[in-house]
DNA sequence: GTATGTTTTATTGTATACAATTTATATCTC
DNA sequence: GAGATATAAATTGTATACAATAAAACATAC
């Protein structure tokens, strides 16, 4: 929906790249951002590195210790169930209001989405499930007809999204995620605020605590916050 | 209770004063954001300049236009009132939260900063009563022992900070604002989460509520976003 | 006089150079 | 050899110089 008008801000594109790199654990947690590497790796100037870290940092997604360089922000376990807490309040409220405020076309288009889960999970498909079920959520954000609100939510998810791709994985995650789905969707056509907004907060919370199922099985990420990732510098 | 490590990046520094005179209404809505000008009249060059109007879009006070410069963010009323709704929820989950975690101790200091903002009414200091009830609304935050939700709060609260200012003004505002706190203050030792949570967030939803009613007085604030504010630019 | 196209100017975005501070290394003492 | 101190190296923070683009001013045609 929101056009990006072709920025050619090389800041902006950086921010990008380093974002995707670190959603997708290629900058693991705790790992080194040295300004000068990322430079020339990028084949930059350190001015757009600095710029990008800077706007991350605003983000959450690295931490910059003054005159000790940036790395990447160390999430904790329990710091991420606080976020997941947070979340599913934002999910409950965009639900109360979309259950309200949802439009004839809007309902349409949820209800197709609704569909094409459905299908993805009938064909076993992880990875397009995981797909439609953000543009799921995505349109219940937009559907609350709060612009601030949708923005929190989508910023919320979107530094959630390698958690929450993870826990997508274990064992029926997908049929019961979708069977909460449905749920979801009759609350909110039926125009049951506070019903959608329960289920809803029931749906992420489920997500947080099998992601902390997940967490106590993972000695990897138990130690979160003690393990120093150290640089990748290579000659 | 975060300490700040005592930066020493003047980033940091630039940052602070820009929001400061951003909130406080030096730098109003619309106002172009000139980086030289800004960096002549700091004494500083143009990078910290750079960097703080960066981080202050991500915070969202102000907007930067590829090539076009930044001008301090122009949040009209229906954005406005997006924010306060939001802001009411976050609240209330904090009360929420605070009813079933409140320690001794806490539950102690909050009964005091009550009783000092009932001083404060008393005396008829809206000043006074304005920073007492910051610090009333931040230990609801801290209370709700959600360091991540604590962050989103106090963040959304000061962002909100020059609007609610205008608003206490109004009559009788600060009588009607410390009656509703009571009630908060009951329902949090009471260990009452919802009626906690359904108080805060009609506490907030009424400050919204009236703020929209002072825009509609205002005509300078009514047709934001259409106003161009000039640059100060002076010789 | 208005509209359009070009030139000029000003401002942002990027690169590089320098300064300041931290971290690592080496040396010296015990 | 261990610890502490001093020196050296590396890295961040800031300033300045340059490049690219958009706004403004001007001129010209109609």
């Amino acid at each position: 929906m929101e056009s990006k008008p072709h920025t050619s801000r090389r800041s902006e594109q950086m921010g990008d790249l380093i974002e995707e790199r670190i959603v997708t654990g290629v900058y693991p947690p705790g790992m080194r951002l040295d300004e000068t590497e990322l430079a020339s790796g990028f084949g930059v100037s350190r001015t757009p590195i600095r710029e990008a870290l800077i706007q991350l940092s605003s983000a959450g997604l690295v931490e910059i210790r003054p005159r000790r360089g940036a790395i990447v922000a160390e999430i904790g376990p329990h710091r991420l169930c606080e976020m997941f807490e947070v979340m599913a309040e934002l999910e409950a409220m965009c639900g109360r209001l979309a259950a309200r405020r949802i439009t004839g076309p809007e309902q349409l288009t949820l209800a197709a989405a609704h569909q094409a889960c459905e299908d993805a999970r009938d064909a076993n498909d992880p990875d397009t499930y995981y797909r439609l079920n953000e543009q799921f959520h995505h349109l219940i954000y937009a559907a609350s007809h709060n612009g601030f609100l949708e923005g929190q939510a989508a910023a919320l998810h979107r530094r959630l999204r390698p958690y929450r791709r993870l826990q997508l994985r274990v064992r029926d995650r997908m049929s019961s995620s979708f069977a909460e789905h449905a749920g979801i969707v009759e609350a909110i056509l039926a125009e049951d605020g506070e019903l959608a907004a329960e289920r809803l907060r029931g749906h992420v919370v489920v997500q947080g605590e099998r992601f902390a199922d997940l967490v106590a099985s993972l000695p990897m990420l138990g130690d979160l916050g003690r393990s120093q990732v150290k640089p990748v510098s290579k000659a």
